[in-house]
DNA sequence: GATGATCACATTTTCGAAAATCCCAAGAAA
DNA sequence: TTTCTTGGGATTTTCGAAAATGTGATCATC
């Protein structure tokens, strides 16, 4: 229980829902990283109210999409070659004990929905052919599909933990596609994890998605590493260097 | 980077501050788990408006101390003894692999701060005595002396996510010694595993912690654990059962 | 020229009133 | 009796004006 994050916007609120569509365009780098976001702007953007946007921001802090500093406003989190390697590891590691768990405990339901999320995310690639990856939908379905493979883990706290760091990491896919279409096909890697999970092997499976996470964050780095920032910079002179172009 | 929760309250808006004193009556249990959150109250308590509270509770909520439905308000998180099972497993993993990083990573004066926190804490003990396990004081000297421990890990996206756990894991441990004064003594045990940390024996010190983590909920569960439900109940039912008295 | 003080403007932050929603009891209908 | 409506009071949620704070330019002084 406890800390369940209503990624999916449960919450029926306006500022549930803001909170959903300014995450949505943060983690698809709508809102660009770096980007100081005045409220001026986003309540022209978003059609609310300063105290229903501060919430919706207050949260985005905590799930590490959004900075805030003292009384200077908020900026869309930036992206650092450095926050990359560090959710890159983290995510090994929790994604490898989720998919341990999930081997242990899951049922036949389980791998129906796997496999039925395979299956989508598959048809879908092969509707858009080229460009698939570059799409929202395909950003869904494959998203959908990496959930399902931990789904049965069993623990809300790491399942939860684990959505934020695949958010978290969403942006340095999306931001990479835009600088370069070369992109190493995966397929047939999500066809073998998803096989490899099936047969309830979990060391391999273990391995399977080590190499997957890595191998993407290598592929991320070659497509758009030199934009990302080495160093944290100090605040002020980032905010101005990357809010200007 | 990112993942910074300023746990410290590092925040200097009044929202900041209010948000650090919610955080601290909630994990001390001052804030009863399962009660209501009625906004009038806490602009009484907290001596700020509906705005600036809801900010903060929004932070909150997504921390996993305060929990939100839809257009019913907040509670106080309940504690179920499925979160505090939960809660024990993530945290072995995560504090075994902050220390592991923290051994193979940390440096002269990372050993310095954890002889110093350790000291600071021995001696706190020394001063209070019996009940030494039921100050605030004692809290943060203890919470200081375990963090240390992990603080060289060189990965902010592990710590914060480490810092979140430590916290929710407090309010049991606060939560049981309220019923009984029965604790076990674990003083020789800080003292094993600050040793075996500095002795950079990995493979023993994630042996220790991981005893040191589940002996201390088992110690939890035998001293409170009757007080804890069994199953996340429906919400509104919880809302007044526990609320009432 | 460099440094520091002052002030006006831009922006954020806070507040409390107004609108929206929920909760529950009382009454009507089945 | 049970189930379904209705209404009013309690509570939350939203809004935009007012206060607080940061920013940057101008000017005086060293």
């Amino acid at each position: 229980m406890a800390a369940k994050s209503d990624i999916k916007g449960t919450d029926e609120t306006r500022a549930g829902d803001v909170l959903h569509r300014m995450r949505l365009d943060i983690i698809s780098c709508a809102l660009k990283p770096g980007t100081r976001m005045r409220f001026e702007t986003l309540k022209e953007l978003y059609a609310v109210s300063f105290s229903t946007l501060r919430e919706a921001l207050q949260r985005l802090v905590a799930e590490g999409l959004v900075i805030s500093e003292g009384q200077r406003g908020f900026m869309v989190a930036p992206l650092y070659l450095s926050d990359l390697q560090d959710l890159t590891d983290v995510r090994v590691l929790v994604d490898q004990e989720c998919i341990a768990r999930s081997i242990l405990h899951g049922d036949d339901d389980w791998e129906a929905q796997i496999i039925a999320a395979f299956h989508r995310m598959d048809r879908l690639k092969a509707r858009l052919n080229d460009l698939y990856f570059m799409s929202d939908e395909w950003a869904v379905l494959h998203g959908d599909f990496h959930r399902s493979l931990v789904s049965a883990c069993r623990s809300p706290t790491l399942l939860d933990f684990r959505d934020k760091l695949f958010q978290r990491a969403h942006r340095y896919r999306r931001m990479s596609c835009q600088f370069r279409t070369k992109w190493r096909p995966k397929d047939v890697e999500h066809r073998t994890l998803m096989e490899t999970v099936i047969a309830r092997d979990a060391p391999a499976a273990k391995n399977l998605i080590e190499r997957h996470i890595r191998e993407t964050t290598e592929n991320v780095i070659q497509n758009a590493g030199q934009f990302l920032s080495t160093e944290p910079t100090a605040f002020p002179g980032i905010l101005k260097s990357i809010a200007a172009e």
